[in-house]
DNA sequence: CACGCTCAGTTTTTT
DNA sequence: ACTGAGCGTG
C-alpha cells in the first residue's frame, strides 16, 4: 500500500469510535451493524464506502441501497466530501426501488417487458383494482380496493405470484374466512392488466427483480460479479423481496453490510419484515455482529427516556443505548383542551424559545402521527407569522392538474399504458365520455389487446360508435401520434410545451381566473420550470438529448420526502413521524398523544401493531437532540365531529424520573378562536396572501429534481448573478464564450452564450459551471 | 355527453 | 370537513 493511501486510511478511521471503526474495518465477509438512534449510522455507511474506495475497491463494484432517496442523496453528497465527486458518482448508491427500476429496464426484454415500461403509482394502482372489480361485478363493500391492493402488495412482497397465490390453501383459507373468496382472482386480473400496459407497480420493480434473477442466471451472474460489496441502511425496513434480491447478489462475494435498528423498525404495514435484521445470523451464519451504542445527538435524559419507553417491548435486540452529553432538560408533557389549543401552545412556546433562546425556526419540528394533523399547526403557526414547512402529504405530482398533463407523458412514452389513457382521453373535454371509453374497453378485453391498439384500428375491433364519435377519437389518436413524433425531435421541457399548448390545456387553465384556477396554472408551471431546469442541469452534465422518458423515469421514484429539507434553516418542519426518521432537531414536539391516534385506532388490538407504535413512538423521541416537548388534546376534530379522548399509554410508558411534572395549559387561546363565517373568510383570506406573497410559505420549487440546486447556490451563483451581457465566460464543457443575451424569468436567470467551440448555448445561472474570465 | 347536485365514506404511516 | 362517486337533467 502506498503510504499517501495508508495516511488518509489512518485518517477516515481516526474519525470514528472504536465500535465504528471496527465495524468499518471487518471486510472479508457478511456483516451486522446495529446502530441505535444517533449512534452515527449514516457516518459508519459512509465512512465504511470511503475505506473501500481508499482501498482500492472500484466504485462501480459498489452497491449501496437506501430506502428513500434522500438518505441516498444525503449519503452521496458524504462520500463526495470524502473521496471527491467523481468516484462517489459512480457507486450504485439509491433506493432499493430505483437501483432496480434502472436493471429491470436494461433486462426488460428478458422478463417480455419494453424498456420503457411505466411505474404506477399507488393511486394508480388502487384506480386499477377498482377497475377490476367493477369489471368483475364484485361489491367494492366487501372488495374495498384499498384493502384487496392492500393484500396484493403483500403477496408481491412475499414473491407470491397470482398462481402461487392461487394455490396457497393457507391465504385462500383466510380470504375465505375475511369473506373475499375471489382476491387471488382479482390478484391475476390486476398483473395481466398491468402486464398489458406494459406497467409495473412499486413492488414489481422488487418482485420482477427476483423473477428476473430467479429465471435468467447469466443476467443474476453479471451483476453478482459486479457487485463486490453491497451495503444496506435501514435493513430493519427491508421486506422479503429485497432481502433475497440482497441474499442473491450477495452470494458470490459474500461481503454484505447491512444497517439498522431493530427498535426503529416502523414500516410492516408496506411489508417490511423485522425478521430480516433479529435473524440475519441464520441468513449469513458467519456474519459479525457490530453495535453502535453510544448515542451523539441527544440529551441523558431524552436518549433514557427514550430506552424506558422502547423497554415495554418484547422480542429485540438487547442493547444499552447512552448518551455522554449533558442531563438536558427533563420531557415536558403538556395537555390541551383541545387540538386547537394544542396548535397555539406550541407556536406559542416556537415563538417565545426563539426570542427567549435565540433559536431559529429551522431548529424546531413538530412531529404527528397522521398527515390530517398538519392543518391545524398550519393554521397556528400562520396566525403568529411563523414560517413553517410542510412535508408529505399531497405531493405536487399527486395533483390533478400535474398527473393529467403527466398522463399525457405516459401516454407518449408507454401508449399501452391503460391508466394513463382513460385519465386523459376526455381531459381536457373532448366529447368521448364513459360510454365510449368502456366500448373501447371491453373491445380490447374480448380481442385480447390494449385499449389504444383498439383506438388505432377501430374498425378491425368492431368497435361500435357513430361517425361523430369516430371522427373524436381520430382527432385523438392524431394528436398522440403527433406527440410521440415530436418526441423523437424535441427535448422534454420542448415537447411539455407542445402538449400542454396543443391539448388546450394551457388555453383552459389560464383562461380560468377563480382562485383555484390560478393555482392549478402557478402549478402547470411550476412543472414546465422544473423540466426546463430538468434538462438544463443534464445538459450542464454533459447529456444534450434529454427526452421526455428521462423525465419520466425520474419523476415517478420522486415523492415529497425527497425535498431538500435541511436547506431550510428559517421554517419549522412539519411532518409525519414516519417521514422524520433519520432526522434530527434541536427542538421537537410530538404532538397528539391520544389514544386511537397514537397508537392508532387500527393498531391496538394487536400486540405487533401496538408495538410498532411505540417503535414509532420511541423514533419521535429520539429525533430530539436538546428538547423534546409531548403534547395531548382532551378533545379533537375528527372527521368533522369533536370528541373526546384519552391520553396516550404510551405516556405512562415512559419512566416518570425523565418527564417534568405534566402541566395542563394555562388558559391560552380560547378567546383568539376563529369560528364561524368571519374565521373561516379571514382564513382563505389569509391563504391568498400567503399564496401569492413573494415568499410562500409553502414553495415547492424545483428542488425535488435538482439533486445539486444547494450547493450550486453558494459562491459561484453569486458571480453567475452579476453576469452581464458582454462578459466572456470559461464554461466548464463547453469553453470560452461570450454572453449574448442575459433574460430573466422569475428566480431563474438565463443567459445565452456564444460559444467558441460548441456555438450558441441556453445557461440557467443557477446551475451553469463556468468562471467569468471578463 | 357534460354539468351540477347529493350522498357516503373516511384502514395512519410510504417506496 | 372534504373529497369523490353516482345520478339526474339539459
Amino acid at each position: 500500500m502506498e503510504p499517501s493511501e495508508k495516511n488518509t486510511l489512518t485518517k477516515l478511521l481516526a474519525q470514528l469510535n472504536a465500535a465504528q471503526r471496527d465495524a468499518v474495518e471487518f471486510c472479508d465477509g457478511p456483516s451486522l451493524v446495529i446502530a441505535g438512534a444517533g449512534s452515527g449510522k449514516t457516518r459508519v455507511l459512509t465512512y465504511k464506502i470511503a475505506y473501500l474506495l481508499e482501498q482500492g475497491l472500484p466504485p462501480y463494484y459498489i452497491l449501496a441501497l437506501t430506502f428513500t432517496n434522500k438518505a441516498a442523496k444525503e449519503m452521496k453528497s458524504r462520500v463526495s466530501d470524502l473521496v471527491g465527486e467523481k468516484k462517489a458518482r459512480q457507486v450504485w448508491m439509491g433506493t432499493f426501488h430505483s437501483i432496480f427500476s434502472r436493471i429491470l429496464r436494461n433486462e426488460a426484454e428478458s422478463i417480455g417487458f419494453d424498456s420503457n415500461f411505466t411505474i404506477f403509482d399507488a393511486s394508480d394502482s388502487h384506480n386499477l383494482v377498482r377497475l377490476i372489480i367493477k369489471d368483475m361485478k364484485l361489491d367494492d363493500k366487501v372488495y374495498r380496493p384499498g384493502s384487496v391492493h392492500h393484500c396484493i402488495s403483500m403477496a408481491k412482497n412475499s414473491l407470491i405470484t397470482p398462481a402461487m397465490y392461487e394455490q396457497n390453501a393457507e391465504i385462500r383459507e383466510y380470504d375465505r374466512k375475511i369473506k373475499q373468496p375471489l382476491i387471488f382472482e382479482i390478484y391475476r386480473r390486476y398483473q395481466e392488466r398491468l402486464r398489458a400496459a406494459n406497467s409495473m407497480d412499486f413492488d414489481d420493480l422488487l418482485m420482477f427483480t427476483n423473477i428476473l434473477f430467479r429465471d435468467h442466471p447469466d443476467i443474476l451472474e453479471n451483476y453478482r460479479n459486479r457487485f463486490q460489496y453491497i451495503l444496506v441502511d435501514e435493513y430493519q425496513d427491508t421486506n422479503f423481496a429485497q432481502h433475497l434480491i440482497v441474499k442473491q447478489l450477495a452470494e458470490v462475494h459474500h461481503r454484505v453490510f447491512v444497517v439498522g435498528d431493530d427498535a426503529q423498525s416502523i414500516y410492516s404495514f408496506r411489508g417490511a419484515n423485522i425478521d430480516n435484521i433479529l435473524k440475519f445470523k441464520s441468513s449469513y451464519p458467519e456474519a459479525q455482529v457490530f453495535k453502535l451504542e453510544q448515542n451523539y445527538r441527544s440529551t441523558q435524559n431524552i436518549v433514557n427516556a427514550a430506552n424506558s419507553l422502547i423497554k415495554k417491548n418484547v422480542g429485540q435486540i438487547s442493547k444499552n443505548v447512552f448518551s455522554k452529553q449533558e442531563e438536558g432538560e427533563k420531557i415536558e408533557v403538556i395537555s390541551a383542551f383541545s387540538d386547537f389549543e394544542e396548535g397555539v401552545i406550541i407556536a406559542n412556546k416556537i415563538a417565545r424559545m426563539r426570542v427567549e433562546d435565540h433559536v431559529s425556526y429551522g431548529n424546531f419540528a413538530i412531529l404527528y402521527r397522521t398527515n390530517a394533523q398538519s392543518r391545524i399547526f398550519e393554521e397556528s403557526l400562520r396566525k403568529k407569522n411563523i414560517p413553517y414547512r410542510i412535508y408529505g402529504g399531497l405531493s405536487f405530482y399527486q395533483r390533478k392538474e400535474i398527473k393529467d398533463i403527466i398522463g399525457y407523458f405516459r401516454l407518449i412514452i408507454n401508449p399501452q399504458d391503460e391508466e394513463a389513457f382513460r385519465r386523459i382521453i376526455n381531459y381536457p373535454a373532448r366529447g368521448i365520455g364513459d360510454v365510449t371509453v368502456n366500448k373501447i374497453s371491453d373491445a380490447a378485453q374480448i380481442h385480447n389487446t390494449g385499449m389504444w391498439e383498439v383506438l388505432s384500428d377501430p374498425l378491425r375491433y368492431d368497435l361500435n360508435v357513430n361517425s361523430g364519435t369516430l371522427k373524436k377519437l381520430s382527432d385523438f389518436r392524431a394528436l398522440i401520434r403527433h406527440f410521440i413524433d415530436q418526441n423523437e425531435k424535441l427535448n422534454a421541457f420542448e415537447l411539455a410545451q407542445e402538449v400542454i399548448k396543443k391539448t388546450g390545456i394551457a388555453g383552459e387553465t389560464y383562461q380560468d381566473m377563480t382562485p383555484e384556477g390560478m393555482s392549478r396554472a402557478e402549478n402547470i408551471q411550476e412543472l414546465l420550470n422544473a423540466m426546463n431546469i430538468f434538462v438544463a442541469q443534464r445538459q450542464e452534465e454533459g447529456n444534450d438529448d434529454i427526452r421526455l422518458s428521462d423525465f419520466l423515469q425520474e419523476v415517478s421514484l420522486l415523492t415529497d420526502q425527497d425535498t431538500d429539507g435541511n436547506s431550510d434553516l428559517e421554517r419549522v418542519t412539519l411532518m409525519t413521524v414516519h417521514s422524520a426518521k433519520g432526522l434530527e432537531f434541536d427542538h421537537v414536539f410530538v404532538a397528539g398523544l391520544e389514544e386511537d391516534l397514537f397508537p392508532v385506532a387500527m393498531a391496538k388490538n394487536e400486540m405487533r401493531g401496538l408495538e410498532e407504535e411505540r417503535r414509532l413512538f420511541y423514533v419521535a423521541i429520539t429525533r430530539a437532540k436538546k428538547t423534546c416537548t409531548l403534547t395531548y388534546a382532551k378533545s379533537r376534530f375528527r372527521n368533522g365531529r369533536l370528541s373526546s379522548t384519552q391520553k396516550s399509554r404510551f405516556l405512562s410508558d415512559i419512566d416518570h424520573t425523565f418527564l417534568s411534572s405534566e402541566s395542563d395549559a394555562i388558559f391560552v387561546a380560547h378567546a383568539e378562536r376563529e369560528d364561524g363565517f368571519w374565521g373561516s373568510l379571514r382564513r382563505k383570506r389569509e391563504e391568498d396572501t400567503v399564496n401569492r406573497s413573494q415568499t410562500p410559505l409553502y414553495n415547492f420549487q424545483n428542488e425535488k429534481l435538482s439533486p445539486v440546486t444547494q450547493t450550486s447556490s453558494g459562491s459561484l451563483s453569486k458571480e453567475a448573478d452579476e453576469l452581464c451581457k458582454g462578459d466572456i465566460i470559461e464554461h466548464e464543457r463547453f469553453g470560452r464564450g461570450v454572453v449574448s443575451e442575459i433574460e430573466s424569468a422569475g428566480s431563474d436567470k438565463r443567459a445565452f452564450v456564444d460559444f467558441d467551440s460548441v456555438g450558441r448555448k441556453q445557461l440557467l445561472l443557477k446551475f451553469a459551471k463556468f468562471k467569468i474570465v471578463k
